[in-house]
RNA sequence: GGCGGCAUAGCCAAGUGGUAAGGCAGAGGACUGCAAAUCCUUUACCCCCGGUUCGAAUCCGGGUGCCGCCUCCA
């Protein structure tokens, strides 16, 4: 079966079928970099990075694309804030970007394009618009002419005449129609300009993807990807431009995520309730808070609560605790391969957390499937006899599942156990041979206030860390 | 005004026709020197009113409430 996924396009669940039978050609809209990212940002990129990751599980050869939008209008707002060119602030912004994906363990795409290093390629789509009709220039701006396709307003599925209508009257009222947006802009006295054919000036926002992704992707892309609100206008504007230029189909799929609320309300700047990931990661690990962004669907919306984000470290603490257990369970355990029995129940594991994934990718599934197997560790643990072939298959299972596809689950190391740990240990075993149950509960309260739970178990004595 | 989405237990959240997943929190039990962990059991008038159907959280109609997009906001 398929993989199926929701195309805003068509607006219906399609099965995936990229271009090339085993190659996928993605691309995901990337920061703007004036400024740290917020959670709401953060889900994109999360999500993203785990349909990245399943893909690839599936045996395609994905490319993965994610830009960094350096320049424009809040850039250049931005560096006269801090007092520092658009340069300058634009590389702060990308370090702090990688830091805090880096922390949510988001993997680094295969290419990361910059705007302002590819003006060239810019340059030359725009040229190629105006040759063919497309845009026009009107001193020193060009500007993109969104009646002359057909098919604008597609992927938003608004009527052209409403998006007439509700076009904002612009103090601009050199474009032919409200609807034209700008391939390039002319710079103001003092702002950061490149040379081009129209005089100094940016290019506007909406080419950069343009350029970009058909010069690491080409002409077709299979996947395109961002935040809801960037369907209109920026995706919109995208595929008209694009398809203009090349004549080709834009992307086959077209996938939206849903907006993180603050409670019932949007999260925005004029409200003030911007939470930023940076500011997050002093309250919550970066693995909490990309267990929150993955617990519900990607289309849905997720309200932001610190109760959410407590709540996740609970279900955290049943993962590792059932990932520890299975690790210290493997010393005692028989020589011999994984029985049948495990297989069994790995392959139905295996086909369970396809099933999730396959459906829409639906991670909050996902996720159950991987308590599921929490669960069957846990019963595993808790056998008498039970051969190490089974809990390395089991280990092997989430690890793979948990940790290499979803990024949730860390495996611990049993390297990790400490000698002085280990002789506290020792020690207390001997105390409570001799039932002398004070100090063996002395030697426990102190590991503990190390941050150390020792457990009692058939098999000896466990500890983990709290 | 146009387009679209959502409403499921104390909380989070799956579920697009066949007796309501999973997690957190709570309760009871088993196990334990005491614990911890684990296992078992337990917690739902699926927003309201109609309709279709043998059968609806799921489809249709009408309400109510909330939310998003409609030019640079993920």
């Amino acid at each position: 079966m398929a993989i199926q996924l929701y195309n805003t396009l068509t607006r219906e669940r399609e099965p995936f079928q990229p271009l090339e039978d085993d190659r996928v050609r993605f691309y995901v809209c990337g920061p703007t970099v004036y400024n740290f990212i917020h959670i709401g940002n953060a889900r994109v990129f999360v999500f993203f990075d785990v349909v990245r990751r399943y893909l690839t599980y599936r045996g395609y050869e994905v490319t993965y694309v994610q830009n960094f939008t350096d320049v424009d209008d809040r850039l250049i707002k931005q560096s006269i804030e801090e007092g520092r060119t658009v340069p300058e602030v634009a590389a702060a912004y990308i370090d702090a970007y990688f830091e805090d994906m880096d922390d949510l363990g988001v993997k680094r795409a295969d290419v990361h394009p910059r705007a302002t290093e590819h003006i060239k390629e810019m340059q030359d789509a725009i040229r190629a618009l105006i040759e063919k009709g497309f845009a026009y220039e009107v001193d020193g701006d060009v500007y993109y002419r969104s009646l002359k396709k057909e098919n604008y307003g597609a992927l938003s599925n608004q009527p052209l005449e409403e998006l007439k209508a509700g076009a904002r009257i612009e103090v601009n009222d050199r474009k032919e129609s409200p609807l034209d947006f700008a391939l390039w802009k002319k710079a103001k006295p003092g702002e950061i300009a490149w040379d081009s054919p129209w005089g100094k000036g940016r290019p506007g926002w909406h080419i950069e993807c343009s350029a970009m992704a058909r010069k690491y992707l080409g002409d077709t892309l299979d996947i395109h990807a961002g935040g809801t609100d960037l369907c209109f206008p920026h995706h919109e504007n995208e595929i008209a431009q694009s398809e203009a230029w090349t004549g080709k189909p834009f992307a086959r799929y077209w996938l939206h995520n849903g907006f993180i609320n603050m409670g019932s309300e949007k999260m925005s700047k004029s409200l003030g309730n911007v939470e930023r990931v940076r500011d997050l990661r002093g309250r919550y690990t970066g693995r909490e808070l990309r267990w929150f962004l993955l617990s519900a669907h990607y289309r849905n919306p997720i309200s932001f609560s610190d109760e959410s984000i407590n709540q996740i470290g609970g279900a955290i603490a049943r993962v590792d605790t059932a990932v520890a257990n299975l690790s210290h369970r493997m010393s005692a355990a028989m020589d011999g391969e994984a029985s049948e029995e495990v297989r069994e129940r790995l392959r139905l594991l295996t086909t369970d957390f396809e099933g999730a994934m396959d459906d829409d990718l639906n991670t909050a599934n996902a996720i159950s499937v991987l308590f599921e197997a929490v669960h069957f560790t846990n019963e595993l643990v808790a056998k008498d006899v039970v051969s190490r072939g089974s809990l390395e298959a089991m280990q092997g299972w989430l690890h793979h599942f948990g940790g290499e596809i979803l990024g949730l689950v860390e495996m611990v190391d049993e390297a990790d156990l400490e000698a002085e740990i280990e002789t506290k240990i020792e020690e207390r075993q001997q105390a409570r041979k001799n039932r002398d149950f004070s100090r063996a509960d002395a030697i426990r309260d102190e590991l503990a206030k190390q941050g150390i739970l020792l457990e009692d178990t058939p098999q000896g004595i466990r500890w983990r860390r709290k």
